[in-house]
DNA sequence: CAGTTATATAGACAAATGGTTATATTGAGT
DNA sequence: ACTCAATATAACCATTTGTCTATATAACTG
């Protein structure tokens, strides 16, 4: 279940998956359901969906005639990371001005 | 400021601008200190630059000949939104899963 | 079994993306 | 003024991406 971060990053670029992805947070969804509020073309979403899957980002399971999808726990850890240390960068920026601000307003 | 999450998803879809903006979370560094650990050449560092400033994800200033780039602070708040409610779905899912699981194994 | 529904796959195509080389611009050093 | 160094821009090209239509597959429904 560990999601690569190129494939995850890639998947949240478009909105419309990003868009998919937000009704799937309200719960599970039918491939119907989620080509329903969108003007694109049912085989349009269905590559989506493989994307957010090949990504890690969903679920599906095997329901008679259809394929709901869900949210995949845990997907976003590798993402969580990434970004974590990113704002640690940021914060210490930050720091580095705050220092060097101090350093000019002492002489 | 306020970074659009199109933009800003679609600046960290690609390898090398997340391994700059790693690099950038040490500390500044000037476009030819951006270039030297890729194997990519500077126009393509610089586009790449562009569209992480296009997408606030960086700052740079001018100091003589050169640009040096820092991250933006408060660049992923838009992401960070996005995210969290995603997560939340997560969670909503997991329990939903375990009302269900409890329904079952009650009877 | 026949028809309909849900979804996936294939093929075509335009647009976007990321790379290159060549060149322009601008500041620094002599 | 001349040259070098740092960076940006332009023009071009190959690949990837997102979309479409048409068709295939498979499961329900009568």
């Amino acid at each position: 279940m560990h999601a690569p971060l190129d494939a995850v990053c890639s998947a949240l670029a478009d909105p419309t998956r990003r868009a998919i992805l937000a009704r799937l947070a309200a719960g599970e969804a039918t491939v119907n359901e989620l080509v329903e509020p969108f003007e694109i073309s049912q085989p349009a979403i269905s590559r989506h969906l493989r994307v957010l899957e090949h990504a890690g980002l969903i679920l599906r399971r095997v329901d008679g005639n259809r394929r709901p999808c869900r949210l995949a726990p845990d997907a976003l850890h590798e993402l969580d990371d990434y970004l974590s240390m990113l704002k640690k960068g940021m914060e210490a920026n930050y720091a580095r001005l705050d220092r060097l601000l101090a350093k000019r307003s002492r002489r």
